[in-house]
RNA sequence: GGCGCCAUAGCCAAGUGGUAAGGCGAAGGUCUGCAAAACCUUUAUUCCCCAGUUCGAAUCUGGGUGGCGCCUCCA
């Protein structure tokens, strides 16, 4: 396996910590709100992620955070006139529901920041006792100039940063770049007891301090968005090596935005559609299948023509789902002919071309194009002629794929009764070459959502797409 | 101002030193009663531009141009 690491900007191979083991922490939502198509990104990719390190053989253990206390969630929570922790529990839970929706697996652990204060407390204790963090009127700061690495990750330079900072709010920092670790309680606001009084985490104590939890002091692989490389990902360096003095993180996966117009989707521009609206319009898989047709770290037009594409794409899989459920009826077990042998080797290349692509990275864009090249050899090469067992093959390297993948998840389902009997008659009024009547059954049926074929096998009904 | 990313056909998108994968779309064709699906043919002598390195560059170097992002909450 091969991973860009954001850090060192190349690609490097993967040494996980612990041989065949796999720690994997990703940043996970502010369950503030629904999230958005552009959200959805990460989390279907690095979902993939994992499903891809599972089928190398790594033990995985991936991780998930929810930001369930911070300023947004304040606002809303009052605006709603809630509990912060009732506006939590309720977007955790559409969250999964969305999540799940689209194909994305719950982590090994989800942890919430609220459940984990006293860790949170901990790490801050330890930094203030290093030197590297200072309390003020109850509000603790992370001194981002006591520790040596700070910018390494984002290739900041402290003195640039220092500059270039925009105004400062809170005028007790000792250093514009210094952030809050432990913010003084306000009126209104939830709060949890700590050495310094009441008050609640700073955003990026969250993360250092889950991640500890779970995955221990060093982990594999941390991703998000490349919008959190600075501050976010840079703070937690700063927080966990500076608390432990171990390497914090061996390789960062940061993923690209998904643009509309080409600009950044984003609550705050307003230009997003959430994932709960665009399925209402398009079915899960499509959304994925845009998702896996573009590299990761690369840059992704979220736009209806887009989607239209992915849906033709991924509806000529289904098609070739069908149409091998179909032959493996009408294919018989005999032996295997030169061509037959050929062609399961070329299947089996092409799934070595497709195992291949992933472990360079998540290529998912060129392993997609394997899957493709697979099912153009299927539809060349095989015929009810074909021996069962080359059909076989094709069927199974297909969904090896598209498990994967998470796509071709709908499974194949007998015919509704009315839909079987419009068949039946549009069967017999072909046989009468009454082309009339069974154009019109056709269209009924295509009014219904199935499509009909006619094949010199006979009259194939499929659920549309 | 600082730090980065991106630019490949009508649309999307791999490829990062050896002569342009794949998908969508479009046109024509085969098949069909007509369709659908599938298949066949066509659709980039060329990879934003200009120099340079090299036997050889979409791929490396330098310089431009255009677009985007982070530096404030953001996946």
């Amino acid at each position: 396996m091969r991973i860009y690491n954001s850090q060192s900007r190349q690609k490097e191979t993967f040494v996980p910590i612990r041989e065949g083991q796999a720690g994997v922490y990703c940043c996970g939502p502010t369950v503030y709100d629904f999230f958005h198509i552009g959200n959805a990104r990460p989390f279907i990719m690095f979902d993939l992620l994992r499903r891809v390190l599972i089928r190398q053989g790594y033990q995985v253990t991936f991780v998930q955070n929810f930001t369930d206390i911070d300023d947004k969630m304040i606002q809303r929570a009052n605006r709603e006139g809630i509990s912060v922790k009732e506006l939590g529990d309720r977007f955790i839970k559409e969250y999964y529901q969305d999540a799940g929706a689209l194909g994305v697996k719950p982590a090994d652990v989800h942890p919430r920041a609220t459940e984990h204060i006293p860790q949170i407390i901990k790490i801050i204790q330890e930094l203030i006792d290093k030197g590297l963090a200072y309390e003020r009127d109850g509000d603790v700061y992370y001194s981002a100039a006591g520790f040596p690495g700070y910018g390494k990750l984002s290739g900041q330079d402290m003195e640039e940063l220092e500059e270039g900072a925009r105004v400062s709010v809170d005028e007790d920092k000792r250093s514009p770049i210094d952030f809050a670790l432990w913010k003084a309680e306000k009126p209104g606001e939830p709060s949890w007891d700590s050495p310094w009084g009441k008050g609640r985490p700073g955003w990026h104590i969250e993360c250092s301090a889950m991640s500890m939890e779970y995955l221990g002091d060093s982990i594999d692989i941390h991703c998000g968005g490349q919008d959190l490389i600075f501050p976010h990902h840079e703070n937690e360096i700063a927080q966990s090596e500076g608390a432990t003095g171990k390497p914090f993180v061996n390789y960062w996966m940061h993923n690209g935005f998904l643009n509309i117009n080409s600009e950044k989707m984003s609550k705050s521009k307003g230009n997003f559609f959430t994932v709960r609206d665009i399925l209402e319009e398009y079915d899960a898989e499509t959304v994925r299948m845009l998702m896996l047709s573009a590299h990761y770290r690369s840059p992704l037009n979220f736009s209806r023509e887009m989607m239209e594409q992915a849906h033709a794409s991924l509806a000529r899989l289904y098609t070739l789902r069908d149409h091998l459920a179909f032959l493996l009826e009408k294919t018989e077990d005999k032996r295997l002919s030169a061509a037959d042998e050929a062609f399961i080797q070329g299947t089996q290349d092409s799934l070595k071309h497709f195992d291949d692509a992933l472990a360079d990275d998540l290529n998912s864009a060129e392993a997609m194009g394997a899957l493709f090249e697979m099912v153009y050899s299927a539809n060349t090469q095989l015929s009810e002629s074909s021996a069962r067992a080359a059909v076989q093959a094709a069927w199974d390297v297909l969904h090896e794929a598209t498990d994967l993948f998470g796509l071709l998840t709908k499974k194949q389902e007998a015919l509704p009764e009315a839909v079987q009997k419009l068949a039946e008659e549009r069967a017999q009024a072909r046989k009468n070459k009454d082309w009339q009547q069974s154009d019109a059954l056709r269209k009924q049926l295509s009014d219904l959502g199935y499509v009909v074929e006619d094949t010199p096998q006979g009259q194939k009904v499929r659920k549309a797409l």
